[in-house]
DNA sequence: GTCGAACCTGAACAAAGGTTCAAGTCAAGC
DNA sequence: GCTTGACTTGAACCTTTGTTCAGGTTCGAC
């Protein structure tokens, strides 16, 4: 095994940054926001498995999507320590994006239809709007001075 | 007319905060951006008319749908000075953000099928994925060492 | 063993959309 | 006319997602 010729070979920041076009700068910060992680040489510079590309992939299109690091941090963090995350990590992973963006569509499709409604109903009312007012506080504070557009 | 007791009273800082629910100090960010406009009294506090209630509530509720303020502003300003604003201008104004917001839910539904697809296909093959890479910059740079999981 | 390119760190800056604070001024009720 | 709450300003701070810079170190080729 350890004469073949696959020799898992390490990547510097800069081979890194070359094939996944991710700035350095960009991965440092990755790295101290916990959303990857590289092995130190005697002379501390980082070194990356090539696990890291796929992992950095997919940092990027989280992102892409609307996700905050954040939540793509805490995903990673299901990822055993040096093990290559396997299909059905990228499988549930996707999952909870996917389930993500249908909340999201959802939503902006609802503003989008209240928004139409209050603006082209006639009257500009406004003050009955969950866009105003979300969460609907207005209905919780009962009739107080809160409300907008009193009229 | 002007014995009617409809005297367009004007409202403090405090008074419009308090009616529209958004803090004096985004107010006062509102005006500095250009988003609403106040007359001064003679010790120079704010005093604004009873538009600017609908004024800002069409600047909460735009905001609310992710239209950055300095696309608001824009909008806004085509308002004239003193006047109130007319039907025909929240109209026009929900046009331009209800075509946003179409254009934003195709995007993210987009998005979400490429995604679905480059994980759900079994290979793993982020290599050729638009989230990946955005704009496809890998086909106009031809088969050099940026492609991502040139495996 | 020397040279330059690549790497390291921490700090400062950016943009958006504000909040909080200090120090001082205004308005209004009694 | 005094007191108190509301208001004024500018400056500093916050989050997120990084970039840029200065000053110093390491790697690899010759």
């Amino acid at each position: 095994m350890s004469s073949l010729p696959v020799e898992a070979k390490e990547l510097t920041i800069g081979e890194l940054a070359g094939r996944s076009g991710v700035p350095a700068s960009a991965l440092r910060f990755y790295e101290r926001q916990g959303l990857i992680r590289s092995r130190r040489t005697a002379g501390n510079q980082r070194r990356y498995g090539r696990e890291t590309l796929r992992q950095v992939a997919f940092v990027r299109a989280s992102h892409h999507l609307g996700i905050p690091l954040t939540a793509i941090r805490d995903v990673l963090a299901l990822l055993p320590e040096g093990a290559a995350p396997t299909r059905e990590f990228w499988v549930r992973a996707s999952e909870c994006w996917n389930a993500e963006l249908n909340a999201r569509i959802e939503r902006l499709e609802r503003m989008r239809d209240r928004f139409t409604e209050c603006i082209g109903c006639g009257c500009l009312s406004f003050e009955q709007c969950a866009l105003v007012n979300p969460g609907d506080k207005l209905g919780q504070e009962g009739p107080g001075p809160r409300r907008l557009f009193s009229s």
